[in-house]
DNA sequence: CCGATACGCATTTTT
DNA sequence: TGCGTATCGG
């Protein structure tokens, strides 16, 4: 029996060792969750299981990839590379290449990306002669994609009354008629966007049952990662391959899932004993990543919530300090005291930069922290800008590739037709595209033979569509007797692409000649690898078919250098830091005002906040700004209800609430609270309720003591200003008009400030 | 066909 | 406020 077992505790144990049907393991945040799967596969490997005979699937490449590792590691490279182990998306892609003809499209489909399939819907709306204010492509999409991650196809919508009520109900009764359109178009162009390799996986499935036999047979062990963020196409195809050999093993935690609006559905955990009542659930409860404080913090927070399935996650490792909550005056001073604080547990701990992380609700939050960051020239790195492969140089590229391999690729045809300009504007595609929906085709064989559609052209334009035909034709022949880095270079060059970035050296030019040759790297470095693996699918399509199901998070660039991480909270998901700050802990914010009185929704957000305690390892802060700059407007905030869902015990409340309430006094303006100092628990979160229920649109000092020019000051005094908080006037100058303050400010540093402009009330 | 200006609109986003 | 798209003028 291999050493590794002795690694594991208990429950992780029994996890692994049991292989007799379906299992359910309800792994806690930060219970050891991945080192059961590996541990788990590595077992049936040893067991009699080979690599080929289990399917693992997981939701982001990066998961995959770093099981996959820590797999060679126990059983060896050659074992774990024959593993059936990606995400639902690339290992379905993998069965749809093999089975596409089944499904009337050919083995080289091409991947509509998001823009492609809203694009296309976009192309649908306006020959439909629909107003695109009322039909906004964004939404019809997510209507689409949610009746696909339901496997509702196109009849079945148009049959469905509920989805067509839904419809109407937002005014827009012709989306099953877009929906049908959308769907034949896609298989018109031989493309299939990303909810279609689910749905029609699970078509191949249901309506060949020889193939899902054989796959069944295949697939003696399914292991699925993250199970709480399966939609419900994805739980339906698992249950279709397990269906005969109940083998599967799912993992995941309820508490994070986090992604229902993007078609996960809890359910599929919460009632997964359902589907199979044999099931055997394991629970993982011993968290090793945060202290004792933090856990219980998260635990008391999570418990408010009544969809779950209930567990008692614990820590054995030190107690640690309270949750930090801090509040700040505006959002600029919520920056301002992050940044204070990331210093300051540098300095007094030692950490690396990297050992902090701060995490928003939203992305628009990021800029107040960058700013904050930048003045005291700390290094950061934020995730979320757009992805390389979502770069319009990149994507033309790319879609000079893909109409090389698949002419009938609309999406790819419509953009790069005319890039580099080559004189092909509007009005001809116009006419080309109204001649391929008449008559069924596609755009491509519109080109080709432009005379036979009756397409009006005069001569000019004739003969730049013929070259432009010639020259993706002379792809089409060439390019699959090269490698994919070859071929690469050829259309880059051959395009005119290479010419047009290489005009002139302005800076974007520059830029984009950097990420274009970045791609080009990224292909050879794509062909020397399969080749070391003894793989020789080393030509374009082969790598379209792998780029096209690849994000950016994939790529680990700068993770090497030291510096802090500022993300949303969702993509923290899964990873951990020593220090997070939470911030925009506001109601409205977080949660978000878009969840409204809807009490999933409104659990959804818990969770996301829970997911957000539970990244700490050792310190970790929560904070709320009382005015915040949203849509070009200063808006009032309340602290968040989730504070409330803290038990105190596990709290440090602001350290100054002495002050703010000396302030609000002042002001008249706040109701005055408790002090917190010597209080109990329980009434310590009666003090912060009282927060809560601070009037909403309470103004702000409103002008009695602002800057009025008769406005006295004097060094020594305290004062409140707007936007920088509170702060010690250490000299003045200047009369009237003129006159200055120097501000010595807690969280903002010096300022020196004209009095007739500051916006501020004096405390003291 | 490209540039400038106007308008409208705004979570989260593993594939 | 600030960006991305829509439309118009050169």
């Amino acid at each position: 029996m291999s050493d590794y077992l002795n690694e594991l505790n208990e429950g992780q144990r029994a996890a692994v060792l049991y292989n007799n049907g379906p299992s359910l393991v309800i792994a806690g945040a930060g219970s050891g969750k991945t080192r059961v799967l590996t541990y788990k596969i590595a077992w049936l490997l040893e067991n009699g299981f080979r690599p080929w005979n289990i399917l693992a699937l997981t939701f982001t490449n990066k998961a995959a990839r770093e099981m996959k590792e820590r797999i060679a590691l126990q059983v060896g490279e050659d074992l774990a590379r024959r593993l059936w182990m990606g995400t639902f998306h690339s290992i379905f892609l993998r069965i749809l290449h093999a089975e596409a003809s089944r499904l009337g499209f050919s083995s080289q489909f091409t991947i509509y990306d998001a823009a492609d399939s809203k694009s296309l819907l976009r192309s649908i709306i306006k020959e439909m002669g629909l107003d695109e204010k009322v039909y906004k492509p964004g939404v019809v999409q997510g209507r689409i994609s949610n009746a696909k991650n339901h496997l509702v196809d196109p009849a079945g919508y148009a049959a469905n009354r509920e989805d067509h009520e839904g419809d109407c109900a937002m005014k827009m009764p012709a989306i099953r008629d877009i929906y049908h359109r959308y769907w034949n178009r896609c298989r018109q162009a031989d493309a299939m966007d990303f909810d279609d390799l689910l749905i029609y996986t699970y078509i191949l499935f249901r309506d060949h049952s020889e193939v899902l036999a054989r796959y069944q047979e295949q697939f003696k062990y399914i292991l699925v990662d993250e199970y709480q963020d399966t939609n419900f196409a994805q739980h339906s195809i698992v249950l279709q391959l397990s269906q005969s050999q109940r083998n599967v093993c799912v993992v995941g935690d309820d508490a994070q899932s986090i992604y229902s609006f993007r078609g996960a559905d809890i359910d599929n955990i919460l009632y997964f004993t359902k589907v199979y009542p044999e099931t055997k659930v394991f629970k993982l409860e011993q968290n090793y990543r945060s202290t004792q404080t933090i856990v219980s913090a998260a635990n008391s927070l999570i418990e408010k919530n009544q969809w779950q399935i209930r567990k008692e996650v614990f820590s054995e490792k030190e107690k640690g300090d309270p949750i930090g909550v801090f509040h700040a005056y505006s959002d600029v001073e919520e920056g301002d005291i992050v940044a204070n604080k990331i210093s300051e547990l540098k300095r007094r701990d030692h950490y690396a930069w990297a050992d902090f992380a701060i995490l928003y609700r939203t992305n628009a939050q990021s800029r107040i922290f960058e700013e904050a960051m930048r003045k005291r020239g700390i290094p950061y790195h934020i995730y979320g800008g757009t992805s390389f492969y979502q770069r319009k140089e990149v994507k033309d590229v790319i879609a000079y590739f893909r109409l090389s391999i698949n002419p009938n690729d609309e999406e790819a045809f419509k953009r790069i037709i005319n890039y580099p300009a080559r004189g092909i504007g509007g009005t001809t595609l116009g006419k080309m595209a109204k001649a391929a929906n008449e008559h069924g085709t596609s755009l491509w064989a519109v080109l080709c033979e432009p005379l036979s559609y009756g397409l009006e052209l005069n001569r000019g334009t004739t003969g730049k569509l013929q070259s432009f035909k010639e020259l993706i034709a002379g792809f089409q022949e060439n390019i699959l007797q090269k490698n994919a880095y070859e071929a690469g270079m050829e259309i880059i060059q051959a395009s005119g692409i290479a010419q047009d970035i290489t005009q002139d050296n302005s800076p974007e030019n520059l830029s984009r000649k950097e990420n274009i040759d970045e791609l080009l790297n990224g292909m050879s470095d794509f062909c020397s690898q399969r080749l070391e693996e003894g793989d020789d699918r080393i030509r374009l399509n082969d790598f379209l078919a792998e780029v096209s199901l690849l994000t950016d998070q994939d790529s680990d660039q700068d993770s090497d250098s030291d510096k802090a991480t500022l993300m949303t909270v969702h993509s923290a998901k899964g990873l951990e830091f020593k220090n997070v700050f939470v911030v925009g802990m506001e109601e409205g914010l977080f949660p978000s005002e878009m969840s409204g009185n809807s009490p999933r929704a409104l659990e959804e957000e818990r969770r996301l906040f829970y997911v957000a305690i539970t990244r700490a390892e050792e310190h970790c802060y929560l904070s709320y700004a009382k005015t915040r700059f949203r849509y070009g407007k200063m808006e009032f905030c309340r602290p968040s209800r989730f504070l409330q869902d803290i038990d105190t015990r596990f709290l440090q409340l602001p350290q100054d609430i002495l002050t703010h309430h000396k302030i609000d006094e002042a002001a008249q303006n706040f109701r005055s609270f408790v002090r917190p100092a010597q209080l109990s628990p329980a009434s310590t979160q009666r003090s912060l309720r009282r927060i809560n229920q601070t009037p909403q649109n309470t103004p702000p000092a409103s002008g009695q003591e602002a800057s009025a020019s008769g406005n006295k000051l004097h060094a020594g005094q305290l004062i409140e200003h707007e936007r920088f908080g509170i702060g010690e006037v250490l000299r003045t100058e200047g009369e009237g008009e003129n006159a200055k303050a120097t501000i010595r400010f807690r969280n903002a540093g010096e300022k020196q400030l004209l009095l007739r402009f500051a916006r501020f009330k004096i405390i003291v």
